[in-house]
DNA sequence: AGCACGCCGACT
DNA sequence: GTCGGCGTGCTC
């Protein structure tokens, strides 16, 4: 009797492929395992997701497995399986799932070396050598990491925010020896631990109390409230019960400071997975969770398909925050994959926030999660005060209003930082010619192209596309070009114009981009010397500075009125986390904004009464309409090098579909706001359905059309559930 | 997604 | 006469 196994491939087909399995393998098949197999006239790595199959196959089309890749099974059962619904659940092609699943080096056949960390202490007989220069400032900052840490990695050091010059010179000083990687001892448990206040620590009762069951609880807590200590206050719980503890992060949102903190409590147990790490970086640190050598992971959207040892806890910290949803491909949720696997683990969730999402305020009203909020800001600091500035009628200085001004005046005079907020990087959003009209547009999309002053060059933040700057009209000759609008870079320039005494350090994409730099940026501005900061939403993410007490919030009005539904949850959220930037315990902050509408509603919610409310009021909204997260929704979209390429498949698309009846509605094609981008035309369907399972089924059969529909070559298409944007 | 097979224009 | 254009079809 001929023995089969089901492969995921690594291609864009929504099944599974099944193989012979030889008895000259010498192994027993199992789920999980890397298999090399043939596929048309290639060779590839699946996994194996079926054993024992059975299958009507013509037996001159099947094909055996050539190779078995592991000992034993690269992906545990439960990752297979989670792999397998959310292929399902996100209309995914299963085996592009599984493959993303695990880390680049385990992809290829050939087997990844790994080579153990070095791991740095300081030396025994640092007594006896110089000390280090006064001026060494880092040098002797990073000594004293080490000499609390106990050890630590090159990485790890790197991570925290010392470069190699840094440590070099350290280690060739002879400050530094080598030492074994540190073994967890709980030593932990003796750690200084700041006192929880009553919120906190009901918190952390709540939480731990449900550990070994499943269970989800939001973790609302404003700016300075002290999330962070709840989750290591319940991760402790979490390890003294033998468990690992998952911890996931935004994209941008580990910071040194954070990983310090981990670290510090929880000496040589933690591993990362972010985007700053190389693939051999990667695999280490996911064997060492796998293996449960560490217990602790801190790790972006892709760590939540580490394979743990013994999973106890599940943390997603800023929930809210849009890059745990994948933007391409596999257009998974992070956050909504961790809960399902908490769910698998039988283990609490927490999702942790100063704003949280509507999908999450919406669980806590269907009592789906449990609330747990954290009202009191640590040591007792008040909440900024917020006031709105008119701006209608008012002449600006290049975006800037004077009672702005005015309030960086005060503020940089009481030896305070200022932080002004602005989500536009470049010199101006937009370069025109006074004489006739002409607008600088970009050449592959429906978009205005962005001045950037400093590097001479019009940017299109679309395609990237560039242009050398133009200093006379190219289609009038004339040569009083204007530039339209304010970006971050203009503001930086003004307010150094507005006050040379001070610095104006700016933080955005364009002054970040070289590695450590926001680094050197950041520990510029903890020095807590007077200064102006200017930047992009990358200030409002991670880091906080303690000596900001004036934010000023220069263009709010733009996200209010998205063509996005979401538009204004978004904009609350940023404005929200921008403000909590200002003040802290002995220094009251205020936040002053900007607007042309400051009678709209949302708005007024926001700075009269909170983000809750406000964001109770955008959920009765969704309500009204039937809007995610009431209902369920999903999008098909197509791109195609005309409009009408995009538009007629998924017309076909729709024709082929049942016409929506009232549990479920279908609409488009419309073409996307920005029609054209990079070239390429862009229209989409949205679906829309009360229940879950409707849209599910609906999705199900799109997708099985959409297959065979015959498409011209230059038609991409795919599906998203669960949107986070509807174009 | 790759990759092969297949059928029509400008080159040694 | 053939190298190569990308249309179409298949992958256990």
């Amino acid at each position: 009797m001929p023995r089969f196994v089901t492969v995921a491939v690594p291609c864009p087909l929504r099944r599974g492929f099944d193989y012979l399995w030889a008895d000259s393998l010498g192994k027993e098949p199992a789920i999980g395992m890397r298999v090399s197999i043939p596929f048309g006239p290639r060779r590839l790595v699946g996994v194996i997701i079926a054993t024992d199959s059975s299958n009507d196959i013509p037996s001159n089309k099947m094909k055996a497995v050539l190779r078995v890749l592991d000992e034993k099974p690269t992906l545990p059962l439960d990752l297979v399986q989670l792999g397998q619904w959310a292929a399902d659940y996100y209309h995914h092609p299963v085996g592009d799932c599984i493959q993303q699943m695990l880390p680049v080096t385990l992809r290829k056949a050939e087997q990844a070396k790994e080579k153990p960390a070095q791991y740095w202490q300081c030396s025994q007989d640092i007594k006896q050598l110089p000390p280090l220069s006064a001026r060494a400032h880092q040098q002797r900052s990073l000594l004293a990491v080490i000499q609390q840490s106990g050890q630590l990695s090159r990485r790890q050091i790197k991570d925290l925010g010392y470069s190699n010059n840094i440590l070099n010179p350290l280690i060739n000083g002879g400050y530094l020896s080598k030492a074994n990687a540190p073994v967890a001892d709980g030593s932990y448990m003796h750690v200084d631990k700041p006192v929880l206040n009553s919120e906190q620590d009901a918190a952390v009762t709540a939480i731990s109390a449900r550990l070994g069951h499943f269970d989800r609880f939001l973790l609302d807590g404003v700016t300075g409230s002290g999330k962070t200590e709840v989750y290591l206050r319940a991760i402790e719980y979490c390890l003294a019960r033998g468990e690992q503890a998952l911890v996931l992060i935004p994209e941008i949102g580990l910071t040194p400071q954070t990983l310090q903190r981990f670290e510090q409590r929880f000496p040589g147990c933690v591993s990362t997975l972010h985007s700053g790490l190389s693939d051999g970086e990667r695999f280490q640190n996911w064997r060492k969770i796998e293996s449960a050598e560490h217990q602790i992971l801190l790790g972006t959207r892709s760590a939540v398909f580490t394979p743990f040892n013994n999973l106890g806890l599940i943390v997603v910290d800023e929930e809210h925050d849009a890059s745990y949803k994948q933007q391409d491909g596999w257009r998974y949720s992070a956050r909504d994959i961790a809960v399902k696997r908490g769910s698998d683990h039988n283990c609490p969730v927490v999702l942790g926030s100063a704003t949280p999402s509507l999908d999450s305020l919406h669980n806590v009203a269907q009592n789906r999660y449990q609330l747990l909020e954290l009202r009191e800001r640590a040591g007792g600091a008040s909440a900024p005060a917020i006031r709105l500035l008119d701006i209608r009628n008012e002449s600006l200085d290049e975006g800037l209003s004077k009672s702005l001004l005015d309030a960086t005046t005060r503020t940089i005079a009481a030896g305070n930082q200022a932080l002004i907020f602005l989500n536009r990087r470049g010199f101006s959003p937009q370069l025109q010619c006074h004489s006739c009209g002409w607008l600088a547009n970009c050449k592959a999309c429906d978009a205005k192209m962005t001045v950037h002053f400093g590097r001479r060059e019009l940017r299109c933040h679309h395609c990237d596309a560039s242009d050398t700057l133009p200093t006379i009209c190219p289609q009038c000759h004339h040569h009083q070009l204007i530039y339209q609008g304010p970006g971050t870079e203009r503001l930086e320039l003004s307010l150094k114009r507005h006050f040379p005494e001070v610095p104006v350090i700016r933080i955005d994409r364009d002054t970040t981009s070289a590695k450590g730099s926001m680094q050197s940026l950041v520990d510029d501005i903890r020095t807590g010397k007077p200064c102006i900061l200017v930047g992009t939403q990358m200030l409002a993410k991670g880091h906080h500075f303690p000596d900001v007490t004036l934010v000023g919030i220069v263009d709010i009005d733009g996200g209010l009125f998205s063509a996005d539904f979401r538009g204004p949850e978004r904009s609350g959220q940023l404005l929200v986390q921008v403000a909590g930037r200002a003040g802290r315990a002995d220094k009251l902050g205020t936040v002053y904004i900007q607007t042309h509408c400051p009678e709209h509603p949302a708005l007024q919610a926001l700075v009269n009464d909170g983000y809750q409310p406000f964001a109770r009021q955008l959920l009765a909204e969704r309500q009204l309409f039937s809007l995610p997260p009431i209902s369920f929704s999903a999008v098909i979209r197509a791109d195609a090098t005309s409009l009408e390429g995009a538009e007629a498949f998924l017309e076909r698309l729709r024709a082929s579909l049942a016409p929506g009846d009232t549990s479920w509605s279908i609409v488009g094609p419309l073409p996307a706001p920005m029609t054209r981008k990079a070239g390429r035309f862009r229209a989409a369907l949205i679906l829309q359905a009360e229940r879950r399972s409707v849209l599910h089924r609906q999705l199900h059969t799109a997708c099985h059309i959409g297959d065979q529909l015959s498409k011209p070559q230059n038609l991409r298409w795919s599906v998203d559930v669960d949107p986070i944007d509807l174009f």
